[in-house]
DNA sequence: CTTATGGTGGACCGAACGGTCAAGAACTAC
DNA sequence: GTAGTTCTTGACCGTTCGGTCCACCATAAG
């Protein structure tokens, strides 16, 4: 009935996230969204609404790709604490020269005074991630890998704070080396086994 | 010999840092810096240089500033333990309404990948406080609080690495109870004394 | 006093910003 | 074919950006 898009709506938005992910919500123009998606700024603004709403909308696809993958890598894993073992030592494999951190938390702390609905999206990504990481450390202490006598919970945000202070160093460049070990470091206290000791 | 300064430069590094750090980089404006300063563009240019020039300076003073108090609270306690332990549960004390995060890592991800100078700094103090942490880790260890065969870097690291995660789930907004619980298991599990077990 | 020196504040600049809009192109239904 | 509908493109808008510049001012030295 009518003329159809020229474009893949996931291309565009995937192209856009990479924008926003390397330079930061602020310094992407429009002439940058409308370089990297190869549309005009009419057609932008008539498929996805203000650079705000663009945005906003990248980064709900992006936590919902996320916990998608960590779903399946805790739900796929054949014992549950080698995929806590993995969740801490990611962000090491990231390839030095791109080492954009988590755009989630890049953004709550580039926007986070200035835009609630941000802070609160990473709010609730954490929830959500905390939930997830919880059952599989349940899951492990059933299992046996861990001590049965620790809260899931309580665990889960310690696995998750330590996590994002990973990601967070690698940001800053430190060598892969470095980082092996100190990921290595906290795996190793919070998940112990009696391997380890 | 000719006109003296009617600012005090502290006072306006202070402002522009509390700018700075509730805005970020990319959305404080010349104007909010002249506001906040209460300063006429021509006074900040004389003074401070551009607008970048005037942000590495202000990051530079914060970075001392922070390793400063480090430094203190570190020598300062009586039981090396003790600072170690205040150093994981001080995100949790900043008041509600004032979770700004940490100005040196909200830079770092908003401008990591535009400005290498950036990272480059955040690198260097992320280096400094590691070997700030590990000379007190080896305190401790003297002190037998610490088990003595750990390697203090590496401990040190995943210390810093856990409190800088802890300072970003406080910057999403997450309540003060939960927080606080959090901050004690990654205490407890990162920093094992004998009455712990 | 006069003069030299540096500080101050705001007018001004060109560029880039986010956003709007209208005219035309590409398609389907008939 | 024609009509109707959506998509595309780029010109255009007012605003704000970072930065420059200069006339003016307050002080200290002589």
């Amino acid at each position: 009935m009518a003329r159809p898009r020229t474009f893949d709506e996931k291309q565009v938005l995937n192209a856009v996230r990479d924008q926003f992910w390397d330079a930061g919500y602020a310094a992407t123009s429009l002439e940058d969204l409308m370089r990297v998606s190869g549309l005009g700024k009419g057609s932008l603004y008539a498929a996805f609404g203000d650079k705000r709403q663009l945005f906003l909308r990248v980064l709900n696809s992006y936590t919902e790709a996320n916990h998608g993958r960590l779903r399946e890598a805790l739900a796929g894993a054949p014992r549950a604490l080698d995929a806590l073992r993995m969740l801490i030592e990611a962000p090491v494999d990231d390839p030095a020269g791109t080492r954009r951190g988590c755009l989630m938390a890049n953004s709550a702390s580039e926007l986070g005074n200035a835009d609630p609905e941000v802070l609160a999206h990473a709010h609730r990504t954490y929830e959500t991630s905390t939930a997830l990481i919880g059952d599989c450390v349940a899951r492990a202490q059933r299992e046996g890998d861990l001590p049965a006598e620790a809260d899931p919970v309580a665990l889960a945000r310690a696995l998750l704070a330590a996590q994002q202070g990973l990601v967070f160093m690698s940001r800053t460049g430190m060598d892969t080396a470095t980082l092996t070990a100190t990921a290595r470091s906290l795996a190793t206290r919070l998940l112990p086994t009696s391997a380890d000791d």
